[in-house]
DNA sequence: CGGTCACTTGATCGTCTTCAATACCAGTGG
DNA sequence: CCACTGGTATTGAAGACGATCAAGTGACCG
């Protein structure tokens, strides 16, 4: 068995939000819901846990229910037969996953620190959605927004050198950072980093060092880093270096 | 399955379809629009036909309508500043382009054949949408489908080796063709498949060659081939060759 | 015919992978 | 307190796969 799987690192408190909360997530669904129809929807949805390590959806499982997420960081992959795994996303809280049109999922979802998520049954969805116009309007513009990333990916994949795959990794996820945009914190472990961009735990690494080497950013921490020159970062994401 | 790809995507007698149906394009708008309001949407939609090797659309462009593909075939691409290309996809009749919420076009879209198409303004399409609930839910299947595919497409530039990416890609065509399932045309040219699969044109030709060789498909224009051997490629597009 | 353009083939090269060894760090129990 | 362990990160050396460079073929067209 190839070491291609999974890890638990570290954990974080994840305060239980009330149900009406749970249930919308902010960014998705509560923004769009009157009062009185988010109560109705309260009654469909399930709020769960899921603790860091474990697996909440499965690929080509029958997508029962869509999952919002209301806080921590799931990875979602496709695994090839013989292992090899591909991270297509990271999801927040915020992100609406299950969204499958084919009856499966199209990808696995595995904790990577606590998720608390809510479930809404496919079925009593489907005639919630139907009242709420505002809420498929949301849907359809978080669809179109993943979209719009997944195609960055594939010319990210496609077309990118290790060095400036690494260089884009960086800088969109400090641009999601909450703290200071110059130094964050990624909580992913190399492997994950790996699978995303789709190199090779010991090419993140090598390439890793040598946008220290090259005074680009500043890795303090395994998984703190600092950003230095934004300017050269950027031009190397976007192909533009020499 | 995508409902998109059972429409005619390739008629080269490129015949003119009356107003309304080329506003509606079929299976994405029309099925869902009673009549009525497909008058007015008629209105507010011009038709308009892109002649092969042409732009119609522009990444990074404002952008101001959504375009409905009624016919034809046009590829879907993102560039690097130094002319590196990643197809994204293509898109046939049925096909639904310019779903940014950034408000500029993620990518560009150039015909590969003649392409006729119908431009939405989208601040009358917006309109439109909240009084067609139906129609936005046409969207949100379009959009999460496309995602789907494009999860699917990640796996392949991510982790698969040219011989994998050839096989999955000669067997999805495949599976769009009208024709009998094992004979099929490709209406794209080598660059067109080396910068969908991230590979170059070279590897193109040689991985075709090896194929060949092996005895999975039989190439007997540069653009038509068919299947000798669907399960060994099926095997090998999977990753669970030897 | 000369011209272009796409496709094909061959030889060489570089990047990233693979394989293997070592360092690191937290937790555990002697 | 300190080996011991399991999992992760890092580093080094060798190899493979696909890219690059260069040349040759064939089709189409003025």
């Amino acid at each position: 068995v190839p070491p291609w799987n999974f890890r638990p690192p570290f954990t974080r408190e994840a305060h239980c939000a009330p149900v009406l909360h749970v249930v919308c997530g902010k960014r998705v669904f509560c923004d769009a819901i009157p009062e009185a129809d988010l109560r109705r929807l309260a009654g469909s949805a399930v709020g769960g846990v899921a603790s860091p390590g474990t697996l909440f959806i499965e690929e080509g499982d029958r997508a029962a229910a869509l999952f919002d997420i209301t806080s921590g960081t799931a990875r979602l992959y496709k695994l090839l037969p013989d292992g090899r795994r591909q991270i297509t996303g990271f999801a927040n809280g915020g992100s609406v996953l299950g969204l499958a049109v084919s009856g499966t999922y199209a990808f696995s979802a595995g904790a990577i620190n606590t998720v608390r998520y809510c479930r809404f049954p496919r079925d009593r969805l489907r005639a919630l959605i139907r009242d709420l116009p505002a809420m498929d309007e949301r849907l359809l513009k978080f669809a179109s927004t993943e979209l719009a990333a997944a195609q960055e990916q594939m010319l990210l994949l496609g077309r990118k050198s290790a060095r400036e795959r690494m260089a884009s990794f960086v800088l969109t996820r400090s641009r999601l950072g909450r703290h200071s945009p110059e130094s964050f914190v990624l909580p992913k472990a190399r492997g994950d980093i790996a699978d995303y961009l789709g190199l090779t735990i010991e090419t993140v690494v090598r390439t890793l060092k040598k946008l220290r080497d090259s005074g680009m950013i500043e890795v303090t921490n395994t998984s703190k880093m600092i950003i230095r020159d934004r300017t050269s970062l950027r031009c190397l994401a976007d192909g533009s270096a020499t």
